[in-house]
DNA sequence: AATTTTGATGCAAGCGCTTTCATAGACTAG
DNA sequence: CTAGTCTATGAAAGCGCTTGCATCAAAATT
């Protein structure tokens, strides 16, 4: 009936608030609240009516607010290394998929690879409410882990799995996964390997695949020198500069395994521009089996990973950890090697 | 000197507060506050304190309550079509990166192409604080901008720019953009074309680009039927499934357009499978020029589209309008031909 | 020496919500 | 008809922070 002395159009003021819903509805805060949070708690009427105001006022809760005053976010966060290439797309597409199937908000960020870039993230997901965790790899200051644990966040470690760790985790066994494929590699009579690798500092990863190729090398009772590798940050391009040095060294390796398909591709495509024919003259693998390892030409050997069910399952599993539940032991995930055009015997 | 009540590692409690850092360092809140964000007006050895108490109790600030009670969250959201593939990871990248040169946080959804989800992901990010938004594209619906407007949420709309809309944009002209390729395209005698484009509705930069085709057509004379059309979700798989079914048709052109890369590079793939060499007895274009394009085999003949320069001249805009400066017109980016491997002189 | 300025700090209000507890009315059962 | 049970709602106490204002001591100015 009375005019409401703070309401509509005059362009100065604030957002509309549940206070402002309440009183164009004639209701109080709480019934709004309940109307937004357990429906059903509320007579259809004054519901209508509630609804009807949010409506006009086109009011948005405050989910800051909501989540200080419910001490829930229903987010969880996750900070995966890069988003320029695809190599997580897939994984964290699934994982986010299954998270709202559980009610879940997915916040993802990113650490150029950099841990110090990282752990902002982290505090910052976290600053932001998130009420679990999903990390690339174990591979991080213990401060943070620390850190974590006095907050009580739960964390997820996936992408890799590693049986010597305790932490939580569920990916696949790096070491393992690139043992086979090097076993693969030496049946077809490669004696020389060259690896084009992500920075083996702050990366489990990496270390453990590279891991992988000197235990398989080693039981073949291959000379350490036989390997040949060179860091560098996962691009096509860099993949390309690695391959070219890789080839201007004295003993040119038969094979070059690309730490991941990223890598591969661009050696193969610099392999290509200077002449070598694959894989008659010189194979190539990758590691993850993104879509990219199916259109170069040839198409790439790679391992194969499960990346929906990884993230699927880490999905599953971090909810119930947020939830309280016990995780036993982490779980680790096949990978297989897919064998397509690059890879052959070696020449000779 | 008293005991602090509520302190320490006994592991029931929640987490520590600006509060409990006050107490453990024996300050007000205002004053952890001021450490926080303007430390230069405290005392360096209150601040040196308050850090360590920080740091004692692996303190995070809560960004809702800082939000709430600052009205201030110095963050800004954006929503995707999608993060499957690297079409907007380059751009998004250098926004981001632009971003928090001006103190921004990003916070990025994605939308699978549905409006729909589209909208909840905006309002998602408006709860969350999202202080002004950049969304793909023009073609949303009007009740969606409306309640932007009166949220007073400043919208920068990117990938796209149409001179004939009035909102801000940051973009390029697609209409443009595939009317020059197109008209390239048929210098090279080309008069049959298949097109493989998104689906165009609620996506108004695949209609531009199909327009671009059109305009170029009907100047040169060609009838429409000479254009052959199939829309699909962006993928290679999809490209190459489209491809499949373009060339199912009794009158095969001599050029397979894809709407962006993605698609293109899945034409290509099939097509290679089918037997068919190009650019010798098929051309083929796509549009985006991301890092695919040139992996392939033969390199992808595509659109340039300046991703970074769009993406850090988004922030720069979008944090500029934040700040309530008016933007007066909308900025128009340069796309280039970028030729390559794929497209060549129409068979006979 | 008296006054003003400056700098460091604390007090307390309030940001927009949820939720416990209390209340009032409408039913049900005895 | 009375006591007991529901159901729908409201009042109000926080949730963890920022910030305007007040205070007080020390430094600078007269």
């Amino acid at each position: 009936m009375n005019s409401n002395k703070k309401k509509s159009n005059n362009s100065i003021e604030k957002l509309a608030t549940l206070a402002d819903v309440a009183e164009q509805a004639q209701v109080s805060t709480a019934t709004v609240s309940r109307c937004l949070n357990s429906p059903d708690r509320v007579d259809p009427n004054t519901r209508e009516r509630v609804f009807k105001a949010i409506d006009a006022l086109s009011y948005t809760p405050n989910f800051g607010a909501r989540a200080m005053a419910a001490r829930r976010t229903q987010t969880v966060g996750a900070v995966i290394p890069t988003m320029e290439n695809s190599i997580f797309a897939r994984g964290i597409q699934a994982f986010q998929e299954e998270l709202s199937n559980h009610g879940f908000t997915l916040l993802v960020a990113s650490s150029s690879y950099k841990p110090v870039r990282e752990e902002e993230q982290i505090k910052n997901l976290i600053a932001r409410g998130a009420e679990g965790l999903l990390l690339i790899g174990y591979d991080r200051n213990p401060v943070i882990y620390e850190f974590l644990r006095n907050r009580k966040i739960p964390v997820l470690v996936t992408w890799a799995f590693d049986p010597s760790e305790s932490r939580p985790a569920i990916g696949f066994n790096n070491v393992e996964a690139m043992n086979n494929l090097t076993k693969k590699i030496l049946e077809l009579g490669h004696r020389k390997i060259g690896l084009i690798t992500a920075s083996l500092k702050n990366n489990d990863r990496a270390r453990n695949r590279l891991k992988g190729i000197q235990e398989a090398m080693k039981k073949a009772d291959l000379p350490e020198k036989n390997l040949q590798l060179v860091q560098t940050n996962y691009s096509i391009e860099n993949g390309s500069k690695a391959f070219e040095k890789i080839m201007g060294a004295e003993e040119r390796p038969t094979v070059v395994i690309g730490g991941n398909d990223v890598l591969a591709v661009g050696a193969l495509r610099k392999a290509k521009e200077m002449g070598f024919r694959i894989p008659d003259d010189l194979s190539i693998t990758g590691f993850d089996d993104i879509e990219l390892a199916q259109v170069v030409d040839p198409a790439l050997t790679t391992v194969h990973v499960p990346h929906r069910k990884m993230g699927t399952r880490a999905a599953q599993i971090l909810v119930s950890l947020i939830n309280g539940e016990k995780f036993e032991k982490s779980e680790k995930l096949q990978t297989t090697i897919q064998f397509r055009g690059t890879l052959g015997h070696a020449p000779h």
